[in-house]
DNA sequence: GTCTATAGGCAGATAGAC
DNA sequence: GTCTATCTGCCTATAGAC
């Protein structure tokens, strides 16, 4: 019964959008081929095209995949974390763990790749960071009303900067092979929102 | 006497190194090719391996001249600018202008795409933000000094936090083609500096 | 679902003429 | 300095057998 169990046996195609993920975090879509993805997986190109009929295909299933595990942890946050400031730590801690995994954020190592990619791919991307702007916003407010968060000018603005912060951190991290400076640039943002 | 103007004819080197220049900051260093440079110069890939060995030749000069480029303008900063609030909203400057050509910064767009690169390029990068860093904290020192800027903790951690918070605004404007994103970014960061 | 075989194109790169 | 011609290799993609 595939799809009912989860990690036993994922099907090829999943195990190739691990691959895949894997590779386009660390070196960008442009930066890894099917050769690579089918050699990882010890099938062949031709058969990874049964799964998904081109590159382009299997980019759009990339971001589909990433994008719905991502709203899937942000709606466990409002669920698991009772107040504003602990939903926007536990935020921060997602993109922290991509980042240990030596890995850029999917859609920010994307938008760095924007002008090259096909349209859809480009138009994920943009409702990703959309989706995660609104959600970020909610939680400011629900920080300002609750009193974990304060900050200055409109919410909608004020995740975007959260947003610009966190990606921009991951950018300049990984060529120094340094988490810290990740951590460093968390702990100021959040020093930055704390309540006064 | 070539080298001695300096736009009127740049040499075909020079003029090679702004096609790929734009190139690379629009479409990442593998969003372009060999092929791409030299039919926008109109010679052919032949001649453009005359002047440049191979594509990481062409990649470190890249680099290089960025990298001159930027610490001309720092330069003129420390003279022409009065004081340190100043000098750092000229640096912001710098960025923003990037921007407004549709570009990302050069060194932000290799530091995605980093684990594919050359290692020459790689350490290259990583100096190109030890010096944006050196350069910001001690500017940030004189603002502490002359007033006319405040932050908290080490002056150097406050300069990281300053590229990030620039690399990443760019990253993310560039696929909403809104600049006005990335302004608003600049304004939050220059308020938080604002002396109390 | 996976394979072999193959197509057509583009990548980076070199030899050698002008 | 720039060219033509060419090489080798990798890329995405497809046809068709098992």
């Amino acid at each position: 019964m595939p799809g009912t169990s989860r990690q036993p046996d994922a099907g090829t195609a999943q195990r190739a959008l691990d691959v895949a993920e894997a590779l386009a975090q660390t070196r960008g879509f442009n930066g890894f081929s099917y050769a690579h993805v089918a050699a990882d997986l010890g099938i062949t190109k031709a058969s990874l095209h049964y799964h998904f009929t081109g590159k382009a295909e299997l980019g759009e299933a990339l971001i589909a995949r990433y994008t719905e595990r991502f709203h899937t942890a942000l709606d466990r946050l409002d669920r698991e974390r009772p107040d504003a400031r602990g939903r926007l730590e536990g935020y921060v801690e997602l993109y922290a763990e991509v980042l240990r995994n030596r890995r850029m954020c999917l859609c920010g190592m994307l938008a760095a790749e924007y002008e090259t990619l096909p349209p859809a791919m480009g138009a994920a991307i943009v409702r990703f960071f959309d989706a995660n702007q609104e959600w970020l916003a909610r939680v400011l407010e629900q920080g300002r009303a609750d009193g974990t968060l304060s900050f200055d000018g409109p919410a909608c603005e004020a995740a975007q900067a959260i947003i610009g912060t966190l990606e921009g951190a991951m950018l300049i991290a990984r060529p120094y092979r340094d988490t810290g400076r990740f951590e460093a640039a968390v702990r100021r943002l959040l020093d930055g929102l704390a309540p006064r």
